[in-house]
RNA sequence: GGAAGCGUGGCAGAGCGGCCGAAUGCACUCGCCUUGAAAGCGAGAGACCCGAAAGGGUCCGGGGGUUCAAAUCCCUCCGCUUCCGCCA
């Protein structure tokens, strides 16, 4: 969410870095609810002060004045009432209009809306010579590990069942990677995975995405199943000011993360790579918004790495301005190489928010010398277990079906090949 | 699910319907004192909203009500604690 008085300053130039993301900013409707709002305002304050001053003047009034000044009281109590019910309705319409208002994407990301806009940023590793490479989903039947028919029998289509090394590959995939978060300084949370509406709001899923999460509860409880670590880690804050000198603040967890994804049946339908439900190391950063240009680097940085002790070959693109999420000012989408597609394939998103998301949450910060602000939040996979499964399985396949396992993961697995049996 | 109790500032903890944004203690900031620190003494300091500022307003768990006036009275919701039941 952003201040409306930055969305109506010039200098922010908010119309055309919003229409870069295709959206049209109705500047004479938010000029006209701020000023609105503001005067409702002031006329409450104002006719409050006299009331109460009105009301204490009464208890030292002779019996002959008091009379009057009740009536007076009642009178003011009219205006006031009516002074809040205008505010209260023009804060309500505003809040609506300032929620579905998309972040401001920086001015380096390139012009477009789609992924083929991105800007290729550096690639990392070797493409494996593979004749006639197998995809992941005929390598894992054959080797036994993956199981996508009974899945779709317990839940439906879009969903994956690993079995035996399969299974102690994911174990051991996530075990990885929040050892890694560990040396990179990030502290490991277990969290809810079913959060209420606020907490989904505070990190923007909500009220505009309702229809990519999986809604639960009982009869008089609503509760959405998170989409990512993203929502419970980033609001572990909300609603609380943060000592500016205790940031950066870094934070990961593994957990399951739900997908409806409505509307995107037919896109990379096969497998494990687009599933309603899989799990994921999450990294998150809270940081003085000042540095949040330079930590999202930092953070990239880390996602990488996972790939790299993995072995694994992949490239950094910066996405398009169009293409770049609703919440976030600039984006790094990291691909991995798929053999089996013939393409690079995206793994894992980094982004930083801006104070977009602490605004909404409300994550505020307070500087030695007392100035507040809100926090510059960022955060990346780091990594899905499933989409890391593919690519493991994909660049590690082996001329005799069998298929590698690289040597940092062997410590967790306990073996180092996957062969048919 | 049943019963009882409790929700006040960073923490602890007072609070008669008007003199209460709220005593007091601890913690905190800045002085004084000290070689330095502690102790002591003095001063300061909550959050949010409107406003260029001056200033004004709101906030004692949330919401509603009574009243000219509510932290204080009433209703309701939420949360927490303890006991019982159930359960991993």
């Amino acid at each position: 969410m952003h201040d409306p008085r930055a969305l109506l300053d010039p200098t922010t130039d908010a119309v055309r870095r919003l229409a870069r993301k295709g959206y049209a900013l109705d500047v004479a409707s938010l000029d006209k609810l701020l000023a609105g709002r503001n005067s409702a305002i002031q006329r409450g304050d104002e006719a409050r002060a006299e009331s109460k001053r009105v009301a204490t003047s009464v208890k030292g009034a002779s019996p002959q004045e008091r009379p009057a000044l009740v009536e007076r009281a009642r009178d003011l109590k009219g205006v006031v009432a009516a002074a809040e019910e205008e505010s209260r309705a023009l804060d309500a319409e505003l809040q609506d209009l300032l929620l579905g208002i998309p972040n401001l994407p920086l001015d380096e990301l390139p012009d477009g809306t789609s992924d083929a806009d991105a800007e290729l940023v550096r690639t990392w590793g070797e493409k494996p010579e593979i004749a006639d490479p197998l995809d992941h989903v005929d390598l894992g039947e054959k080797l036994g590990i993956l199981d996508l028919t009974r899945a779709t029998k317990l839940s439906g289509p879009r969903f994956a069942v690993l079995k035996g090394r399969g299974a102690k590959l994911e174990r051991a995939l996530a075990r990885y990677f929040l050892d890694l978060a560990e040396q990179h300084g990030y502290t490991e949370f277990s969290v809810p995975t079913l959060v209420n509406r606020a907490t989904m709001t505070g990190t923007g899923q909500l009220p505009k995405f309702a229809e990519d999460l999986f809604r639960t509860g009982t009869d008089d409880r609503e509760l959405y199943l998170i989409p990512t670590a993203e929502v419970p880690l980033t609001n572990l804050h909300a609603q609380e000011t943060l000592a500016l000198e205790d940031l950066p603040l870094a934070y990961t967890a593994h957990t399951p993360c739900f997908r409806s994804e409505a509307g995107s049946y037919g896109r990379d339908t096969r497998g494990l790579v687009r599933l309603h439900e899989f799990s994921k190391v999450e990294l998150v950063r809270l940081v003085d918004p000042a540095t949040s240009r330079d930590a999202l680097e930092l953070l990239v940085g880390h996602a990488e790495a996972v790939l790299q002790g993995l072995g694994l070959t992949y490239r950094v693109v910066k996405l398009a301005a169009g293409d770049t999420g609703f919440s976030a000012q600039m984006t790094y989408d990291i691909e991995v190489w798929l053999p089996g597609q013939d393409a690079y394939r995206e793994i894992a998103s980094a982004s930083d928010f801006g104070t977009f998301q602490a605004r909404r949450a409300g994550i505020r910060t307070k500087a030695k010398d007392g100035t507040r602000g809100f926090a510059g939040t960022l955060n990346t996979s780091g990594l899905p277990i499933g989409r890391t499964l593919v690519a493991l399985l994909e660049q590690g396949q082996q001329p005799d079906g069998s298929v590698r396992i690289p040597e940092a993961l062997v410590p967790y697995t306990g073996f180092d090949t996957l062969t048919a049996s």
